[in-house]
RNA sequence: GUGGGCGUAGUGUAGUUGGUUAACACGUCAGGUUGUGGCCCUGAAGAUCGCGGGUUCAAGUCCCGUCGCUCACCCCA
């Protein structure tokens, strides 16, 4: 057994795995592009209470999942859990207000909750996730929800759901609230002790409860779609005319609530069909308080963010194929001590030519060294043996086509760059 | 934080009712005569059987603890 091992509930990403990342980067950076949005990277940690006062000190994310700590000079600290906080921080400190709005920004990052690990959930995980920040028209709701649903889309996905709610705003949840905890009142007796604490803390979160004994109060819950504003009323209904002019299908569902605090109006979540292995691979909404809690002018946003790895999980599972990403070019071989500095010269020359090149090491026998191109799938060996070395030349095999020729060594770059 | 399953070489596994030097496959490295791969053959390296304690003449094999992995709950990506 290895002394040391990855920290729990994180994972190391070793060559064979990356093809798959690379991927799904690969695809998430074009569709962002394609929609206008810009790059950002955050750092990975930021002032613990951005994310306390930002996401939530309610939340599950920053009571019991966030890892914080002090550094030397006893600023408290916090690894980032999520990413829509630090943007929107980002959005403040740099004056983002006065770029057109909205802002629209895209990340790749890692991100650290302390949860127990398990199918498709780390510790340290990484989302992909995009930002409109500065304008609250619902047509931005729709373009980051058509955005994530494209990425889906391109990946060759399929069985999704897209669950969509609005949980309103300052104006209607009050109202809402108390509609929905005068539905609870008579019914606390019969629901889970994790809701009765819901009830005065978070009533929203009471829709969300899987405990059995709770579903029965949930299925005949108020809608929060029945009681939302005149504004937030037109903006849900905007929203749902955009998607389908784009052809989206989405699934109203009253009981998506989300577990951040900062979201307003507009809430989603994507979920693959098959269980097991996490229920969501991405989801989002609308935060058009945030900002302001974190400082600035009154300032709508809208975001979503999705799990790299969860994403590989369902692409694994329905066995879709990667684009072949190229391989070893050129697998350089030598015979004696005198020909060790033409071939490492020759594999320089080739590095520099862009061509992929591995150089064998030390004195091994010509068939070990073919072994070894050959199991590191190289294309070509280059052989240069006393022969090859008398007359400047390289024996240059096909080692997948089992031909082979000699080149004189001036005209090796040309011939495997062409 | 709660519960279930598991923990033997890099990987995947076998290890009989506790009993001599812990086995197999893949992988790695080397060799199979005169400079050549993929198949085949041979050999080598590689495991204090997660860790600690206990029972026993004797434990990978039984008991306890602990750590870790894993699945589920909670929550989320």
């Amino acid at each position: 057994m290895p002394e040391y091992k990855a920290p729990r509930g994180t994972q190391d990403v070793l060559p064979d795995e990356q093809p798959w990342w690379d991927h799904v980067r690969n695809t998430a950076e074009s569709v962002a592009r394609r929609f206008g949005y810009g790059q950002i990277e955050t750092p990975i940690f930021e002032d613990a209470t951005l994310f306390t006062r930002g996401v939530g000190d309610t939340t599950d994310i920053v009571q019991k999942e966030m890892y914080v700590f002090e550094d030397r000079g006893e600023q408290k600290l916090a690894l980032r859990p999520e990413g829509t906080a630090p943007v929107c921080r980002a959005y403040l400190e740099h004056g983002l207000h006065n770029q057109p709005q909205p802002v629209r920004l895209w990340y790749v990052m890692p991100n650290f909750r302390y949860d127990r690990p398990q199918a498709g959930r780390y510790r340290e995980h990484h989302q992909f996730g995009a930002e409109a920040i500065g304008d609250g028209d619902a047509s931005i709701d729709a373009e980051i929800i058509e955005m994530l649903w494209r990425l889906y889309e391109e990946l060759g996905l399929t069985g999704l759901t897209l669950h969509l709610n609005s949980i309103g705003d300052r104006n209607c949840r009050p109202h809402y609230l108390e509609v929905l905890r005068a539905y609870y009142a008579d019914k606390l007796d019969t629901v889970c002790d994790d809701c009765r604490g819901r009830y005065d803390r978070n009533p929203l979160r009471l829709l969300d409860c899987k405990d059995a004994r709770c579903q029965a109060a949930i299925a005949g819950a108020p809608a929060f779609t029945d009681y939302l504003c005149d504004a937030c009323g037109e903006h849900f209904s905007q929203l749902k005319a955009y998607l389908e002019a784009a052809g989206i299908p989405y699934h109203l569902n009253p009981r998506l609530v989300r577990g951040l605090d900062y979201y307003t109006r507009t809430v989603f979540e994507v979920q693959p069909l098959e269980e097991g292995g996490q229920s969501s691979i991405g989801g989002g909404g609308r935060y058009d308080g945030l900002i302001e809690e974190l400082g600035g002018k009154p300032t709508p946003g809208i975001g979503f963010g999705t799990g790299i790895e969860r994403i590989i999980i369902n692409l694994k599972r329905q066995e879709i194929l990667l684009p072949d990403a190229p391989g070893l070019a050129v697998y350089v071989a030598y015979q004696g001590a005198a020909a060790r500095t033409v071939a490492y010269k020759l594999t320089s020359d080739l590095h520099r030519a862009g061509v992929s090149a591995v150089l064998t090491s030390g004195e091994r026998s010509l068939k070990s060294q073919l072994r070894h191109a050959d199991a590191l799938g190289a294309r070509y060996a280059a052989i240069i043996g006393e022969r090859e070395l008398a007359e400047s030349a390289v024996a240059l095999k096909d080692l997948r086509e089992g031909g082979q020729d000699t080149v004189p060594l001036a005209d090796v770059i040309a011939r495997l760059s062409a």
